[in-house]
DNA sequence: CTGTTAGCGCATTCAC
DNA sequence: GTGAATGCGCTAACAG
């Protein structure tokens, strides 16, 4: 009947009075099947079909409160470190039927607490937000949003609400471990700036005793980042054995200014990375890195959410993940 | 740990209470503060700050028939060659107030279809996907749903909307000419079995005049995969010379096999990636590919829907972004 | 400049 | 099983 190119969207309204029953008739026969007979169910499909009727997801959840949406907030999409993370999230979700929105904090503290704040007046049924939140502002605005909230790649005793994640101490305490058992003394770091890199950074420090040569580049790095920090560690220690690398992509940077400089890896430098990225394994020499299972962050912040959305109770608020160092040719 | 389950959010109701003014002013003061008084919004303001206030938009969007979102579709998240176009995505729509949702197609057609029914159910303010929507069904809907919609990563002379992409035709085409250039007569082809790659392997059929050893591997493609797609042909043609590859990470992996069976690169065997990744300039060789500017089309594609969204006009609904070889040390 | 009146499209009460 | 009201939270229209 409506068949004119208007943009006046076809509504339930449309389709009750097409099949021939009432609105709320037509509401459940789409989205509550089993309170609705076979006989209407059918009228109603065809008169779907009809119409060409799709669903207004908005107007419903204003009334349901559901959203039936998941915000998701990472420091940059293009940084392949989140990408399992940011996939597995989406896939448990969507299997839920949820969505994703998606935003970009730039590593930005500001833009942070601003998304959240826009975030928030999507009324999304849950949040996941990449390492923990630190202002105050924002800690409170989500609690008193009353919206679920995953805190990922990190962890903390005291969580907005719920956290996934594992210790950046305990990750830069390992390596610092592992590099002294080697026999390795002339120790340096290379890292980008942001908060958990420099916490284990810090793990990394108690452990070896004492402050050890730190280069530091701008996040995200990259492996041009990763020629210059080696530079600049070369310059402030000539003879430096081993370093530590707060990624996959700077530590891959240093091994190729190492090679360009023409020293030898492992045997004149050995490098450890943090990651695991995919090209980790097949790097020439092949980097030695930190694994972080970043696809079960995201399937474990999925079913906290989707557990609190139905009401149940949450066992386990704060899950560590945990991590592993990956002996390879690089150390 | 114990939260109310209905902490009853605070609504703009609360706010013109608390600031003594009706509910369309303190609407105005927040949304459109050059129709209310500067008085009346340091008012407005003060009661928000007071009340914690945080805006609706779904109840919003409703009235106003604006979501201030865009539907993003890609085939995975986790393929690397899409991201930066996301990325640049997300940072144009967010400088405009806009946010994007998520959705992963994973190659599947009918995934595709009911991804977009549930998308189109969101009232996004535009839709992107990935590649040209071939299901009538979808374009149908698409069309009906009056949401506007860019096509990327292809060119079509009859797009559902607007378009931002480059002919894969055109490239295959040109890597054929390419490698006939530097005299190689025994080409190969290692090609992701999805519609766009398939389509450059056409072209490259159609300008060498002949079939090819062709290697096909499920998409997404992987290092892995192309290990096992140079054995593939290999066993097909023993003295193959130049090969194709329909990604940079199946170029690698046919990269990391050559060498593991002897084959130097190019003097034995030449490879061709396509998609320019990071890493193609810093393997070893480093790897001669097909660069295409992915940020590009996610500028683009954000600003033909910003514009329409807008109401303004669209000159070029079509936009090619083009293309060009990359040579470097593998050919 | 400000307020009143109507809804946006649907789902949650209740009735029948 | 089905239906009639009622409003979710907000904003376009018009008024004043």
């Amino acid at each position: 009947m409506t068949d004119t190119n208007a943009p006046k969207s076809v509504t339930l309204h449309d389709v009750a009075r097409e099949a021939g029953v009432s609105l709320i008739t037509a509401s459940r026969a789409i989205s509550n099947p089993g309170m609705v007979s076979e006989k209407t169910i059918a009228r109603v499909r065809l008169a779907v079909e009809a119409t060409g009727y799709i669903p207004n997801l908005l107007a419903g959840g204003l009334k349901s409160r559901k959203s039936l949406m998941v915000a998701a907030l990472v420091p940059n999409i293009a940084v392949a470190q989140f990408l399992p993370t940011v996939k597995a999230l989406t896939d448990a979700l969507d299997a839920a039927g949820y969505q994703l929105i998606l935003g970009q904090t730039g590593y930005d503290h500001a833009r942070e607490e601003a998304l959240l704040g826009t975030m928030i007046s999507r009324r999304p049924d849950g949040i996941v937000v990449t390492g923990l939140i630190h202002s105050q502002v924002s800690r409170d605005r989500l609690r008193r949003s009353g919206i679920p909230v995953v805190e990922t790649w990190d962890l903390s005793d005291r969580p907005v609400d719920m956290a996934v994640g594992f210790s950046h101490v305990k990750v830069g305490s390992a390596v610092a471990g592992f590099f002294l058992g080697k026999g390795w003394r002339r120790l340096g770091i290379a890292t980008g700036d942001d908060q958990r890199a420099s916490v284990r950074r810090e793990g990394f420090l108690t452990t070896v005793g004492h402050d050890v040569p730190t280069a530091v580049v701008p996040a995200p790095s990259s492996l041009a980042l990763g020629r210059q920090a080696l530079a600049d560690l070369l310059a402030k220690d000539p003879h430096i054995e081993a370093i530590f690398c707060s990624s996959d992509q700077l530590a891959q940077g240093v091994m190729v200014e190492a090679r360009a400089r023409g020293l030898r890896i492992p045997e004149d430098l050995a490098i450890c990375g943090f990651g695991d990225a995919d090209f980790a394994a097949h790097t020439d020499p092949s980097l030695t890195t930190v694994q972080v299972d970043g696809a079960s962050i995201g399937t474990l912040a999925a079913r906290l959410l989707l557990d609190r959305c139905r009401g149940e109770a949450i066992a386990q608020p704060v899950i560590d993940v945990g991590f592993r160092i990956v002996e390879r040719a690089s150390t």
